[in-house]
DNA sequence: CCCAATTATGACCGATCAGTCAAGAACAAA
DNA sequence: TTTGTTCTTGACTGATCGGTCATAATTGGG
């Protein structure tokens, strides 16, 4: 017995959800905004997704993986270490400046300033998906090193720091202050203060 | 005619309500948390700040001129250009760490990614916000210069974005992945990069 | 063709949301 | 003491919140 089969996409859907809690956060996406940007309706998401928190955490997840996929693509196929570095960066960029007029940011900054303090599951997504960030980071700024395309004075457990924490501060104020332009310039600027 | 006086201090007040906000954000604090936190009830928190936006945006202002106040002195009272611009970092990661047991992160920082991109009035404030203190960073780091202190390989506009943007990042850190101490010590790190 | 299984739908739920308001309380001036 | 004014309080409002559930619809297997 097989019964009704779906009549969407779950990827497409949760896809949409993504993109709904990524633009307004969590609080402020109610399920009626759920509703219009997947296009079902509240019972077909909670039979498929379970409930509001788990729907966000499985977006959460999925955007994590993306970004995640994206940075070891990008640092595989690049020439050197220090050009993988550079072009995650920059993709990074890319991905927080949003679409046409609203500023997105990193749906990961923006769901660890607005509820990895009070919410334990997301904390521990979060803190589990910057380990994997900083390890792969690391790696490459390793290579960089061996390579002396970076200087050593720095280790790479810091200098890793240094660039995450940067990218973060660059995804919280591509939010509003700073323009997608401004934030490629400041992220050049950074590396070079890094060499 | 003078009628009934207030029974309750308004600067302690917002102070409260400005700790309720900064600790759960915007839209996660209810008018009950708002009760709790002031100890007062609706009616009179409606009638001396208004409704909860504008009360937000009321306890905003007060962090940021805090922020700034704190700033100033620090500035004003530092040996050097340089030592102030170090000292106003640390103590912002200092006022980011939060009491006890929760980190509350920057306010402004969090405001800026909750808020500024949809809610037009908290943007504009956050923008004058920046450019103030964007202003005064800039001052410290021209001077910084001019006494040698600080390479002028860069320019002081950037080297300020830079500063900025790292703490920034770090506000957001703060939210869960690095103790205060890292912080610190990253903050350390970032500035003698940037030498 | 009917039945078991699954999905889709919208009415419905209690809780909570932000916000209002009328009545009582506390004061100063008259 | 009366009166005008402001503040306090808690009951009240309509709207919306997240979430449930019975019913209808749609399929494949028997």
């Amino acid at each position: 017995m097989v019964g009704r089969p779906r009549e969407f996409d779950p990827e497409k859907v949760l896809d949409a959800a993504m993109h709904a809690f990524w633009t307004k956060g969590y609080e402020a996406t109610s399920l009626t905004d759920l509703m219009s940007a997947t296009g079902l309706h509240k019972g077909s998401l909670y039979q498929a997704f379970g409930d509001k928190h788990e729907l966000f955490v499985q977006a959460l997840k999925r955007y994590l993986d993306d970004m995640r996929r994206q940075k070891n693509g990008i640092l595989k196929n690049a020439a050197t270490p220090l050009e993988g570095i550079h072009a995650v960066g920059h993709a990074m960029v890319e991905m927080a400046d949003g679409d046409s007029n609203c500023p997105k940011g990193c749906m990961a900054v923006n769901a660890l300033v607005e509820l990895a303090p009070h919410d334990e599951e997301v904390e521990r997504i979060m803190e589990d998906h910057i380990n994997r960030m900083r390890a792969s980071m690391e790696q490459a700024i390793s290579a960089a090193q061996e390579m002396g395309q970076l200087s050593k004075s720095r280790s790479p457990e810091v200098t890793t720091s240094l660039m995450m924490t940067f990218l973060a501060g660059l995804a919280a104020s591509l939010k509003s202050s700073v323009t997608k332009d401004q934030a490629h310039q400041l992220l050049d600027a950074q590396f070079e203060a890094l060499l």
